[in-house]
DNA sequence: AATGAATGAGTCTTCATTCAT
DNA sequence: CATGAATGAAGACTCATTCAT
């Protein structure tokens, strides 16, 4: 009755263990295949405990994406290169996202497909991740657009093509791809120039 | 005694309806939540005659994703564009895979998630989908950096960001983006521009 | 319409088609894990063709428990033996039951399991079988009991340890027993000697 | 906590609890014939209960023919009975297996049939009931031979006569024979005295 | 008479969820 | 709070049987 604050941090600690594992389980079997009962004995706790923190096992993918949204840190680190030069911020975006990706892609293999079929999750993805990071490339685009350090575009499509850019690597390096696989390190400089320079050659003379 | 060509059509067409109910069925509820019940009555047949046409559940998801690899037509209609001006190439490409996604986009909802989870299935859609692709697209990209067409880049990783482009459209479709739903006839430009132009401001003086 | 004769001789010709493939599929699998559609392809036949020929998967069975009474001919043969010597009466049937045995083992393995746990089968295989020997048996002990041939005894139970001793034999044979396998030659010689001389060492002096 | 020892003892009653309902079922329908719906229903606990402790149907089976084995004591009381006399002997076995039978009857006719069937239960089914035996009497039946007490027979073929004769009267009660079923009682001393002495009367002079 | 596609009831089995201890 | 036994609805798949051709 009278400790709060350190049952609030057990009940925390505990939810933290059972979300490890599920995001463990879920990645490596999918969501349907992945039974409470794996999730539990991965977790090291029985059954029932997870219901005593989750209502049902989607809330499970909740979770699990909450977190995920948590950890994300997206804007500190980027907010200082929205002044500099752009194709320095685009290298920091990707490098940004690519580290990110890194870290959450067991997160994501567990989720994402689960949230393309899932109408609730779907919406609250989008709202969570995608639409986040698109307002604040809509907007750095439009302004350096002004400014004339960036051509001339359709905003809302090219931005939505960068995104998709990552989400799609995600999956072909889900599908197992291993071009991606070995050359990881290096796509956020190949990407930033992709995306800032073009494949046309330099027209020189 | 007269059947077996008549046979085999009836065949074929029996296994088309099956097939067409369950990419429905998938496409709306996900593989795992969709029941060989739903899809039977979907197709106005029993679920006994499924499993005259096809051994398991899983077969049905073959079999979409081979009837979508037959769709895809991208050889015939692009090899000529193969020869011509690279930024005509790549509108040319991406036209084409923007009006089979169209097409297939129902059909990729249904496999996809289950595709990003299920070994056996990704390996095949890796085959079937991707790394068709992605040779013929490196091939390109490799002759026309040596005809001077393409800058130099990192050509497993370029062509690696051009394709998980186009996943992550249709990821971010099927999750209901709706800047992509109401510009979708514009991608094809806006994504030749971006890739073959990138977004560097023209350097005129 | 005028054929009557030669129609029932194809009749029985196809009957006995599908029996025989019956039999081999029940032997093999077992009543319930035998399929129609695998007695259909046995017989080189079509499913539905079995059910113009037998109403039920269970009429199978009986088809096949009748055919196999009917090929025994138990009688002419024993007939004979009847009036000779006790021991050489023992040993003929002994030799008769052993080598229907020996021809009807595949069927009665195909039947006795089911005709264990089926009432219906149940009936019908004692009447047809058991009975009918027992009888038989009963009066040829009694009479020789009478003539002073043999020793009185309980003949009902007797007579029973005898059937069953078959029974029991061709159970332990469909089991796999190897002793038996390899000297079912000898079985009719060591079952008369000790159902007629027993294990008793002679008593002489 | 303080419940290993106490839950083991839950665990088994409720297992022989699932194994009585299965034996039953399975002893009136027949293995395939019985579901496990009524099985549970018969146990008085739900469907899903039963795989809680058995992870299938067939393992029934298996968990019906290891209790059946246990029960057996064959051993401790006949132990005694081989120094004796040769013909007590006899009763004694006799009785004993009479006596079992009568018990285990109703496990015999669940497992039998299907054990007729399926290779792996017959494998074990031989090793854990006939061998046991059949090594214990043709020991007996050697050496007994040796001391004059017995003829000299062929021992395993005489041995397994006897078995059979026991598998045969079980297969002969279980289809239902009256004579079987009122004289069952008298059955060890008919049986030890024709497998002794014979049905050769005595002769005297 | 033969076919074999269609049927749909029935089966075993899984698993998220509940609740008494 | 934790446990894990019990639940029972739901699901994929099988197969004897029917019937239009």
């Amino acid at each position: 009755m009278s400790k709060d604050p350190i049952r609030q941090q057990l009940i925390q600690a505990r939810r933290n263990q059972i979300l490890d594992a599920a995001a463990t389980v879920f990645a490596e079997k999918g969501f349907h295949r992945a039974s409470t009962k794996e999730i539990a004995s991965s977790a090291g706790i029985s059954e029932g405990t997870i219901y005593n923190y989750f209502a049902t096992k989607s809330d499970l993918l909740l979770g699990i994406m909450t977190r995920l949204a948590e950890l994300e840190s997206l804007d500190e680190e980027l907010m200082e290169a929205l002044q500099g030069d752009v194709q320095d911020f685009f290298v920091a975006v990707f490098r940004n996202r690519v580290d990110g990706i890194q870290q959450g892609q067991e997160m994501l293999k567990a989720i994402l497909p689960e949230v393309m079929v899932n109408p609730d999750l779907s919406r609250q993805f989008t709202q969570q991740f995608v639409q986040r990071i698109s307002t604040l490339l809509e907007q750095y685009v439009q302004a350096r657009i002004k400014m004339g350090h960036i051509r001339p575009v359709n905003v809302p499509l090219t931005v939505r093509a960068v995104q998709g850019m990552f989400i799609g690597l995600i999956v072909l390096r889900i599908l197992g791809d291993e071009s991606l696989e070995s050359g990881w390190d290096d796509v956020p400089e190949v990407l930033a120039t992709l995306v800032f320079d073009g494949l046309k050659p330099e027209k020189e003379d």
